[in-house]
DNA sequence: TATTGTTATACTCTATAACTATA
DNA sequence: TATAGTTATAGAGTATAACAATA
């Protein structure tokens, strides 16, 4: 917002501002970026992450801590190769994310009954806490981003990407 | 979405693995995360990404360096900063972009006849092929993606996803 | 031999701050 | 004073490789 006066401060009047869906885009034409979903898919990830990290900044939980906080509290012991697969991420940095985790006493490695190799993952009593609260905030969150695209939108999107 | 399978897991062998829709994802269950359309965008997002490194790898042309051509090419002695804004990247991080790009020959900045500050930036002879040989390989990915997706639903996903 | 968790390395991306030369 | 391009730094994310303990 407020960027639109950009274009006119420069050299000359010849610099025609287009008045843009949103007021937002300067007047510089993407040319075949229009037709790539990958770029319009980028853009909207970091809108999303950008509001994400500002809703819950008061209890410092960025997405992938969220996800992995999520997916251990969803489930019962997993090792950590079994949230690293779930959620795509790479085993060498869960192992970093979990360390933070786990120094901020939120989770807890336990040797796994079964497999000596394993830990059993948990959430502290103060990680369930911490949870509810990125879970209520997080929802506000969602509900930002319903009332932006419309309910029938978000729900699409939803379930479509949900095949990648 | 099949997510159904919590209660069952927890008992022995029973580890029943859901045949889920394209059998990549494991019988791990990612709770709220199903509600929150940023893990999927991102999911989706890193997906895009691979394909399309994978496609024009031969080339050497990141999704980045393709924007950055892109928006030169269809532009007329942009500077710096007019594309860091289009594309809602850093200028710093724009000039290292750049860098890399003038020592491929792939791009040049002449001095700005009106402004001294400024860089008009010009695809050279060999970056237009080169950018010509990119959107060749763009748009075979892309054609990957509306495959995956049909066609209506990739024209309304950039769509809908325009608005960020 | 293979797997799990770990450490280490390198490169990209993002977010800043500060410098210079111009305006 | 402000802006355009640049340099530098720090933190996250991604991609590997290698190692110890265990299977």
């Amino acid at each position: 917002m407020a960027t639109t006066t950009r274009a006119q401060k420069e050299a000359l009047p010849f610099r025609r501002v287009t008045p843009t869906r949103r007021g937002q885009r300067p007047a510089v034409a993407l040319g075949r970026l229009n037709g790539h979903l990958g770029y319009f898919v980028r853009r909207a990830q970091i809108w999303i992450f950008q509001d994400f990290i500002r809703t819950l900044a008061r209890i410092d939980i960025s997405p992938a801590q969220f996800s992995v906080l999520i997916v251990i509290g969803a489930n019962h012991g997993l090792s950590q190769i079994e949230i690293a697969a779930a959620l795509g991420i790479e085993r060498a940095r869960l192992v970093r994310l979990l360390h933070r985790l786990e120094s901020r006493a939120l989770i807890r490695r336990l040797p796994s009954s079964a497999d000596r190799r394993r830990h059993a993952l948990q959430l502290t009593p103060h990680g369930r806490t911490v949870l509810a609260l990125a879970k209520t905030l997080a929802a506000r969150h969602e509900k930002r981003l319903i009332n932006k695209l419309g309910a029938e939108h978000h729900q699409f999107l939803l379930d479509t990407l949900r095949d990648f």
